[in-house]
RNA sequence: AGAGAGUUGGCAGAGUGGUCGAAUGCGGUGGUCUUGAAAACCAUUGUACCGCGAGGUACCGGGGGUUCGAAUCCCUCACUCUCUGCCA
């Protein structure tokens, strides 16, 4: 969420922004804000007054009880209580007043950066540039949902029996595949110098806050209701919550993390078009690369990160092209993401496989992460995560691209892990 | 899962109703001394909110309560440890 300080001081940048969201009613919203605040201050001013006076005489009563002056104690009772009570009533007024602002800031989304183009929907994206060769495919060459069912390496009706739609099994070639891909993407990851972790995959409710998923995107989670714990959406919310209320110096920065983990999206109301096979799961593998970095570092870093994806596409042979994201379609906790899409040869399309977002201090402000610096100033950090990378349409994408008549042909750089050279 | 014991500042660890934001030790920072370092000594050393400031307020696992006054008493939740059980 947004610092109020800093709605107050940049009210007209924040309504500007607002806007290029097209979010309803900015001034609106940001005048109750700052009005919200400043009777919060005052009331907490009257509060903590109430407070002073009736600490005052508790104080005083002590002194008087030691003394042996009873009868004056008890007379001070009655004025300590009446400055307890006032102040026990201004402060549940200051509980309500926070309250509804943390409710109104919470709504209020990231401001995107000047460069952010302003659209609506994903079809307002610029396409920044493209890279690599597509491919020509064979005459009788067949979409990836075909192709799992020809070579057998992933499930979708055993899927079905066991759990339901959107949660296939991997199979043999396929399995390899995923712990291949799994793999290299890892070992790359630690080669740019990010730590392997693997966090837990259920989170409580505080880190669902902490990155932004709850309150808004509640309903896009598994949620296991007898522990009240919800499943990961992506490994940004636990590897990023890691560092939730921490203090760091800033000789500890940057923190850099990478991890897999299965991800669970409920997906409510989305499905239709488009999302046959690979392209939309319920559960789905990833591997993600979290940043926490100083202020000033994070565009440099959010530039490092998004070229790091672009490697990982290059070196499995995939073209792809990068989107600087509209306004409309950028997530709201971020001022500025990139994606990367891959040419899907057989469906003749783009799939977004990588979104590299930095939040500037959007985050690490409901999350309580900040620094100290060297000159003991403390402010607050930026976090930035991205997809390195998604598996489900990573794969097929190598299926539909590499297809010839002898089967599929596993990019180089993979068979060191697959220990196969085609899928046959 | 059952029984018991705990949760205090960066760490260790006192404190069981009043001047306790909290002893003491270690660690950190600054200084004295030294050619330099160590040792020793001196000083300093939590976070947040409000205020121009003086200063005020809150925080001793979270929440609630009792009391004029709570780290200290009560309720509740979470977590940790020990023993027993179960288990990859």
């Amino acid at each position: 969420m947004l610092l109020v300080s800093y709605i107050s001081e940049n009210k007209a940048e924040v309504i500007e922004g607002l806007k290029k969201r097209f979010f309803d009613e900015p001034e609106a919203t940001i005048n109750k804000v700052l009005e919200l605040d400043e009777e919060r201050r005052q009331t907490q001013k009257d509060r903590d007054d109430a407070q002073a006076e009736a600490n005052k005489s508790a104080k005083q009563i002590g002194m008087l009880m030691k003394s042996g002056q009873k009868d004056e104690a008890e007379a001070a009772k009655a004025s300590a209580a009446t400055n307890k009570q006032k102040a026990k009533d201004l402060s549940s007024r200051v509980s309500e007043l926070e309250g509804e602002l943390q409710k109104l800031l919470y709504q209020i989304p990231n401001i995107p950066r000047k460069q952010v183009p302003v659209g609506k929907t994903d079809e307002d994206n610029e396409v920044m540039y493209e890279r690599g060769e597509k491919p020509t495919l064979p005459e009788n060459a067949k979409p990836h949902w075909d192709l799992i069912e020809q070579y057998d390496i992933v499930d979708f009706e055993l899927g079905n029996k066991v759990t339901g739609a959107g949660f296939p099994f991997y199979k043999g070639k396929g399995a390899r595949m995923q712990r291949a891909l799994i793999s290299f993407f890892l070992d790359e990851a630690t080669d740019a110098g990010y730590m392997e972790v693997q966090p837990p995959i259920l989170i409580n409710e505080a880190s669902g806050y902490g990155t932004g998923q709850l309150p808004d995107k509640e309903g896009q989670m598994y949620y296991m209701g007898a522990d009240d714990l919800y499943l990961i959406p992506t490994a940004e919310v636990p590897i990023t919550n890691m560092f939730r209320g921490e203090l760091l110096q800033e000789n500890d920065l940057p923190k850099k993390m990478a991890g897999h983990t299965p991800c669970f999206r409920r997906e409510a109301g989305s499905w239709g078009a488009h999302v046959r096979g690979l392209n939309r799961l319920h559960q789905f593998d990833k591997v993600e690369i979290v940043e926490i970095q100083k202020p000033e570092d994070s565009e440099e870093a959010h530039e490092r990160m998004t070229k790091h994806v672009e490697m990982l596409l290059e070196k499995l042979e995939l073209p792809y092209r990068r989107l600087l994201l509209c306004s409309g379609d950028l997530g709201v906790n971020a001022n500025l993401c990139y994606d990367l899409e891959v040419w899907s040869a057989a469906q003749g399309r783009w799939l977004e496989v990588s979104s590299i977002s930095n939040f500037g201090n959007y985050q690490a402000n409901r999350l309580k992460l900040r620094y100290r610096d060297n000159n003991k100033k403390t402010s607050l950090l930026h976090t930035l995560n991205g997809s390195a990378l998604a598996l489900p349409r990573v794969l097929a994408a190598i299926l539909e691209n590499n297809q010839t008549e002898k089967g599929i042909m596993i990019p180089k750089v993979l068979q060191k892990y697959t220990n196969f050279e085609v899928i046959d």
